[in-house]
DNA sequence: GGCTTAAAAGAAAATTATTTTCTTTTAAAA
DNA sequence: TTTTAAAAGAAAATAATTTTCTTTTAAGCC
């Protein structure tokens, strides 16, 4: 029983060749455009519809394994749900990178001052990478 | 000279009528969608084209006199770019909350962990306001 | 205040993104 | 194995955004 099998049974969801393909575009990327994720799969699956990987990503983002990452001035990218982490994204080639930065001070003082119980955060940045440079 | 037609002045933009009315309704709602934007614009401008709305948004944007802030699960908003702030929606209303929140040791702390120069932060919170509860 | 003109508005069509519907196929349970 | 609810795929529908083209207009100049 493969990894992407085994957390698609966690979450009730049928292990469908294709959507085992689909999350282990997911892990091996990082992060993934539905663009990226479509062409990727047509490569094995000749025949695969993007109402497919429409329909999966949505139920997989509902069942709480995957998460969207909205990011400034460009395509939405899909992340497996792990330990909370920001981020970083490169102005100049695109990159997206994860950072294991501490935010709940933040969140503790957006609570104070909002009178919100807050339930998730976003933070995203946007900037040049060591390689740009 | 009204205050809308100065900043466009300022941005070297055209002040058209339709753009005055689109950076007064953002200045009014502080957040808003396309959506609204057009159906407000449209009661005063019943011929307004919806073109007319996605070409401005985007000089708007271009010139940095806007901004777009993707919602996890919701539509975009724009606002005017003032001083830096972070956003909270609620999940249950939806109300979005500007919340000025120091983020300087965040974006310090990912710049020494990931070695980017950091340009701009983005920080989205979800959470449920105190009307909610 | 009347010209001039580049830029903007508006209308329509085109493109792109996403969802829905419907029929066929299949994973999983018995 | 057989059964069946759920998923895949194909196609169409809907939604979001951009482009093209023609008409109108803001702003600079006399
Ligand atoms: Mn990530
Ligand atoms: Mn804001
Ligand atoms: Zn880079
Ligand atoms: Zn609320």
């Amino acid at each position: 029983m493969t990894e992407s099998t085994l957390l698609l049974k966690e979450h009730h969801l049928k292990a469908t060749p294709q959507r085992i393909k689909i999350i282990s575009m997911i892990e091996e990327h990082g992060h993934i455009t539905i663009e990226d994720l479509y062409k990727e799969m047509l490569e094995q699956f000749p025949s695969v519809s993007l109402a497919t990987i429409y329909k999966n990503i949505n139920q997989m983002a509902q069942s709480g394994l995957i998460r969207e990452i909205k990011i400034p001035k460009a395509k939405s990218v899909f992340e497996l749900i792990k330990e909370p982490h920001l981020h970083i994204v490169c102005d100049s080639c695109g990159k997206i990178e994860d950072i294991p930065v501490e935010t709940e001070n933040i969140i503790k003082e957006a609570e104070k001052l909002s009178g919100y119980k807050i339930n998730e955060s976003f933070v995203t940045l946007r900037g040049t990478c060591p390689e740009c440079r």
